[in-house]
DNA sequence: TATGAATGAGAGTTCATTCAT
DNA sequence: GATGAATGAACTCTCATTCAT
């Protein structure tokens, strides 16, 4: 029934993301997307289930997006090394340059229902997946070290990227996400022992 | 005007636990704790604010006591890195000890509203600085690298931490997180890089 | 506006009974009815004032066809006894020839706003007075006893005859209704006492 | 939950007939049941499980106290004729003198909803077992036809009873229902035949 | 202290109808 | 004539909090 696509499916989910960060999940009625998209409310329910399809569509359209590019900036590069600075700097990187969806994916969508939040973590497992894939490269390439357990270290990883985001957020986004990327690698990389 | 304190204030606070872990944020309704911890709902407000201030103070008592715990022990631990390993494991092992507790501030109190979330993030603040500390002493005594950035790396170490305890809980804590100290403390350590 | 006849005129009313009889009056949405009859839902508007129009004239319809029938088999029978007996006949068995319309008309209808149901009333009439002229008919002609009160009487004849009907849907047409005639006939012309 | 009992519990039901017989079932909104009943909003739902449940309760309570009462009765008359007679009399007698409980349950609670209708059909039932008994023991006793079939007798004179009352609703209750229990028992009795 | 009945504000969703194409 | 995307008004129910007892 619901159309999921067309100008006004990305104007509503572009609405969605406006409303939500600026007035935060708990203040994202319905009828202040469709007003800040321009629509009627009942047009919502054109191209969306409900309103946790909004938000799911959300994700998975923005998610989806940065996903791909990620694995495609990922193909061009043979280091596992190299792609896991990549893979953190487009991640600091698309955060920076979208700091409402910044907010949105990392603050705000994360207090909403569990249906929600299930479906996220659905979508997020592919972006996991690709990081575990670059770990297990680097294992193969003997790049890193051999006796690395992928899940462990993929979680690590992630959980690590995933705080900086969200701490940065927390402080207004008042410095430079991208700038951290040269100290994270490197504490992955190398650790934090001194030689 | 709230007490704070007291046989009931407990009894509140471990029902509130109880029934978020088992029902869910969205379905921990104050009747519902009152009749968990067996009093009025009326009964409540007599020793808590409000709603939020059960959230809060549950969060406030448990995440302190552990805190308190934490820095007891470290105490008695002469080395940086020794003092990081036994953090984390006394953080798994709390975890896997109240798994009640751990959902309820892995997952379900982070779905909470805007002001409870603020307050979280006070409190924790403790446990940030905790970690700070040992990431700072083990600097000085040149056990860790020199050109840390403190910030950055306790970043990193609480948001491995935190992402390993909350996808210990999605899996329904079917393996043991103790388990996973050493691996990740090496990881911390020594970095991913083969010599 | 409403042009009130034509090809898409019977398709829609067609497609209101049957989406009425299969989906329930709650469940019958115009672009449902609208989609059953393979037009547009604008299309509807074209034929038809509004909903409430569609639904009068489904029953003026059927409704008028079947009171048109009666008339006229009626006009060739002369025992005011034998009409009313033909007259139960042909409203059961054309409720059994098409149970779709039985459906609508007996259940689906009477659940629908004033307006509707006070025009289906209007529409009624001509039928009840049909009833009381075979009435009246029946006590000219000293066949019936001369002291009814014809509009009790027809009314009683009325109701239970769209009892009987109501009934019979309500057991999922399982059983005859046609069978039913003889004994309510019976029981109208001798009532129930012993002699 | 629902506490289904006590003054509010009356007062909802009661305002809730008022309500309905004033402004129609389509117009009979919770909020205005509540002012009408000088409750709030909520209170409605300490006594009910929801907006459908008001309505089955008013008619099960209604309906209830009705058929006790004609049960009563019954039980002290040993004519089953007159036992029929007296129930159309306590039925016609009941609904002029609460010509808003007559209006709600034979007129707008018709256009309730599935649920409701199914559990109105069911409380009926007794009413309808009643009829039942009586048409059974003048058989027994010899007084009606031994050929009847109760079922049919009985729904036929139900429809009539309902037809009756409905049709005076219809005319604004403008004259006399209880006036009318003569000529309808003797037609149900000797019939519309002359002898 | 403790109770728990009562409060009432607030939001997602449906669907008859319109009108530009 | 025909279409179907867009509209927007309207309503039930939940639940944190209060306060008379």
């Amino acid at each position: 029934m619901a159309k999921r696509t067309g100008e006004k499916y990305e104007a509503i989910i572009n609405a969605a993301v406006r409303v939500i960060a600026e007035h935060g999940y708990h203040n994202a009625q319905v009828s202040k997307i469709a007003r800040e998209a321009k629509v009627a409310d009942g047009t919502i329910y054109l191209y969306f289930e409900n309103k946790d399809d909004v938000l799911i569509s959300l994700f998975n359209e923005k998610m989806g997006a940065f996903i791909r590019q990620v694995e495609e900036v990922i193909k061009g590069i043979s280091s596992p090394a190299d792609q896991l600075r990549e893979l953190i700097r487009l991640h600091f990187k698309s955060m920076e340059e979208n700091r409402h969806l910044a907010i949105v994916t990392q603050i705000e969508l994360r207090q909403s229902n569990p249906g929600v939040r299930r479906a996220i973590g659905e979508i997020l497992k592919k972006y996991l997946n690709l990081i575990d894939r670059i770990i297990s490269a680097g294992m193969e390439q003997r790049i890193f070290r051999n006796d690395l357990d992928v899940r462990i270290t993929r979680k690590m990883i992630f959980g690590a990227i995933d705080e900086m985001v969200t701490s940065w957020i927390m402080k207004d986004c008042k410095y430079s996400l991208v700038d951290q990327v040269e100290p994270i690698v490197s504490l992955f990389l190398h650790g934090i022992k001194s030689r």
